[in-house]
DNA sequence: ATGCTCATGAGAACCATTCTCGCACAGCGT
DNA sequence: ACGCTGTGCGAGAATGGTTCTCATGAGCAT
């Protein structure tokens, strides 16, 4: 969708990770999607592409792309983890409850909010996490 | 500590639930705890107490606690989820990493940034999830 | 006090995730 | 191109938090 990687890879990606087929066919499929799929979906989905994954390597491979920056993580309310590909800086996401689809936001503002709250308290070293949930125009029109 | 709802009962809780020893000794020690519990440590809390309670019972407990809006639930990283005595109006958390004590904040600025980030993606029912994390002053200074 | 329900609890079931361990193969030096 | 070597793979077992089952026990209205 955003060209230009379909060939050789054009970073280097220093990761120290091998390049296999289960890794490829992991990202090419994360590059497909757009909302946060968890690992069971992805594998099954990988099953149903014609590119058989083992579950285990699924969630190495998730793991290590996390540990790498290269997906983001998101824990649903009932515990499963959603992965994402996306952007390498700080940002937050707008997720559709009704179609996952996702918008990354990176304000400013909330950053800063974040920042005061912790030091206004006298904490360090402060961290945040923030998520928006709601139902994007799409699924809004159509449920009539 | 904000006051205003440390004696009886203000509302009568018309929340259909009868009373037992179970949930009451699970929301006594929820008032006398400070950050978030998960509900394994809850039970062995309780055990420990001379109040035995069946895990099972914790577990429903907390959720009709949660439906019934008298607790908070946080999750941690690992899936595992933490939950917390708090007052009923919308806040969030200022968790100190280190030792676990929680502060509530409630601010209208993030509520209005939440709440303009959906509406300019044309999203509708826009809930969000915020949760700011740090190491508190008492703890930072007993770091040395 | 009586009865109708809902709550309880011990253990099994569930399910996402992680671990085990033998085998395959990517990367690399020759 | 060839072979070494350590990393990655995969099937199944193990883990661990949470939920379900169902027979028994206890609120609460009458
Ligand atoms: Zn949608
Ligand atoms: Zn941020
Ligand atoms: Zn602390
Ligand atoms: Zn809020």
């Amino acid at each position: 969708m955003s060209g230009a990687d379909t060939g050789r890879a054009p970073a280097p990606e220093v990761t120290g990770r091998r390049t296999t087929r289960q890794r490829s066919a992991l990202l090419a499929l994360l590059d497909e999607l757009d909302g946060f799929r968890s690992a069971q979906d992805l594998h099954a989905l990988l099953r149903e592409r014609g590119d058989p994954v083992g579950l285990a390597t699924v969630y190495r491979a998730l793991q290590a792309m996390v540990d790498d920056g290269q997906l983001d993580v998101l824990r649903s309310a009932d515990g499963e983890a959603g992965y994402r590909r996306c952007s390498p800086s700080h940002h937050h996401h707008l997720v559709c409850r009704s179609c996952g689809r996702t918008v990354e936001v990176a304000d400013p503002p909330v950053e800063r909010w974040a920042a005061r709250v912790g030091a206004e308290h006298g904490f360090a070293d402060v961290q945040h996490q923030v998520e928006v949930f709601g139902t994007c125009a799409a699924c809004v029109a159509a449920r009539s």
